[in-house]
DNA sequence: TGAAATGTTGGGGCG
DNA sequence: ACGCCCCAACATTTC
């Protein structure tokens, strides 16, 4: 017989549509209570904060309000842990049985057996459920049994298992609520809004929660993804799905995006039958090419759950104690934007105003940071975390690492970009610098990724003063390269 | 999911 | 016609 009452305990799946643990509430119980719990005590040091906590708010306003239209609504607690929250909520409603979905960080993972166990004591089950990934970050293994480091046969693996990954499950027409709705707090008593008001440029950019994360995947599909294999790398174009933050905090499923990405792609005949291409050895088209990102999303995950320490700690330890400099000016210039390096600063700037910086400019910045400025990869990761909207601790610390050329499937230590020929290559007139670095505007094209080498009389036709309104290059690039270089050099293993 | 240096080739200008 | 040089275009290697 069902229990009378369970709790589902909404944590960064924030979605009705192929819920897994909804589903398993649902035919559990009688009636369920949806519940939001803010801990900020328990999650140091990978707290949501800064940006993500904006996202977060209005990501659990729109929860609450598609909990409304099934009969439902959010139940938002604050406590000091969640043992004590679950345990109070539950004996208030004689509930016997927690419905969650599980998140594949080993901080949670480990959080979760304790709390489990715990809990069991007191009668209470957590009961877990997948969804937040497409294949179990601990079930694809090499031949030898370890896990993956590398990309490519990782997702060789993936695609070559027996189940592609399967249909989503549809949301539920009603979820029965208690008669009389428990009492908890109001969103705005979490505080997780800035009492500053920096968050404007977030609010204008994006459309947080469930709905905005099913919009976004749809004007994906239908205005970016037949050319994806192209425009995703020009950030002066709407080119990528954009789909990151909603992904992050389970907006939207992997699954959904899978199905929907590969559906159309079927029914447009844009995915080549042939198994070759089909098993992933080479991405040939824009379909694969976008299916591969949700890949390197799963394998992120796949490291970081079988890694533990690499948001911290290098995986590869030669880099260790790679001799990093400390430059306080110069990471606050790469913060800001103030680097004098255009392309670099209109990332830096897009990032802060919107919370999100295009994947091609992030793997720019990033490069600068660490083989321009030799500054720890860590400090960078720390940055992107506090200022992203969809800071993940998974994909950050894949990318920060990849960038530093320390983690897995790294760039080699050698593969330095120069934020010169990226701004050429990938923003030819300067579109994107333009609309970050306002005060470059006037420059011409020939000019615009390298200001430093203008004539005299264009600068001041351009109503530029290089170091007045526009930094000079805090590094100059040459000179950067060959210090990296022999830096890097120094802690390399048996990479060439 | 680089960039720079170095090497090779082939066409055209020119003595 | 021929050899020579230049150099762009492309390929390879090196960092």
């Amino acid at each position: 017989m069902k229990n009378e009452t369970v709790i589902l305990w909404f944590r960064r799946d924030f979605r009705l549509e192929d819920n897994v643990a909804l589903e398993a509430a649902l035919e559990a119980g009688r009636v369920v209570i949806p519940v939001f719990i803010w801990c900020p005590d328990e999650e140091s040091p990978w707290q949501p904060i800064g940006a993500a906590r904006v996202w977060m708010h209005h990501s659990l306003d729109a929860l609450d309000a598609a909990l409304r239209k099934k009969g439902n609504r959010l139940l938002v607690l604050k406590a000091k842990n969640y043992f004590d929250a679950l345990v109070k909520l539950a004996a208030e409603h004689k509930v016997g049985q927690v419905f969650a979905n599980s998140i594949y960080e080993p901080i949670w993972l480990d959080k979760d057996k304790k709390l489990s166990q715990k809990l069991s004591k007191e009668g209470i089950e957590l009961k877990l459920s997948t969804g937040a990934l497409l294949y179990d970050p601990f079930g694809i293994k090499t031949a030898q049994g370890n896990p993956f480091q590398v990309f490519t046969p990782y997702w060789r693996a993936c695609l070559q298992r027996d189940s592609a990954p399967g249909s989503p499950i549809f949301e539920p027409e009603k979820i029965p609520a208690l008669s009389q709705h428990p009492a908890g707090v109001d969103l705005n008593d979490l505080n997780l809004l800035p009492k500053v008001k920096w968050d404007t440029g977030i609010v204008e950019t994006w459309t947080p929660g469930l709905d905005g994360a099913k919009t976004t995947l749809d004007a994906f599909i239908d205005k970016a993804l037949r050319n994806y294999a192209e425009t995703r790398n020009l950030p002066c174009e709407v080119g990528t799905s954009r789909l990151s933050p909603y992904l992050h905090f389970g907006e939207i499923s992997p699954r959904r995006v899978w199905h929907e990405v590969s559906e159309h792609l079927h029914s447009t005949h844009a995915l080549r039958q042939d198994s070759s291409k089909v098993h992933g050895m080479k991405a040939t088209n824009s379909g694969e090419v976008y299916l591969r990102e949700l890949g390197w999303r799963e394998f992120a995950h796949q490291v970081l759950c079988n890694f533990p320490n690499t948001p911290t700690k290098p995986l590869r330890e030669d880099f260790a104690h790679f001799p990093f400099r400390k430059d306080a000016e110069a990471l606050k210039a790469w913060h800001k934007g103030q680097t004098g390096y255009p392309i670099v600063d209109a990332g830096m700037r897009e990032l802060w105003h919107t919370g999100w910086m295009h994947n091609r400019v992030r793997m720019v910045v990033a490069s600068f940071l660490v083989k321009h400025l030799l500054l720890p990869w860590q400090d960078g990761a720390r940055w992107f975390w506090d200022t992203l909207v969809d800071a993940d601790l998974a994909n950050n610390t894949m990318g920060w690492q990849w960038s530093a050329g320390c983690g897995a499937d790294a760039a080699p230590y050698f593969r330095i970009f120069n934020p010169i020929l990226q701004g050429e290559k990938f923003d030819p007139q300067g579109t994107y610098v333009r609309k970050w670095v306002p005060e470059l505007a006037k420059l011409p094209d020939e000019f615009i990724h390298q200001p430093w080498e203008a004539p005299s009389l264009i600068l001041h036709a351009s109503k530029i003063t290089l170091d007045v309104n526009y930094p000079a290059p805090i590094i100059e690039h040459a000179k950067a390269r060959q210090r990296a270089l022999a830096a890097l050099s120094k802690v390399r293993g048996k990479e060439p």
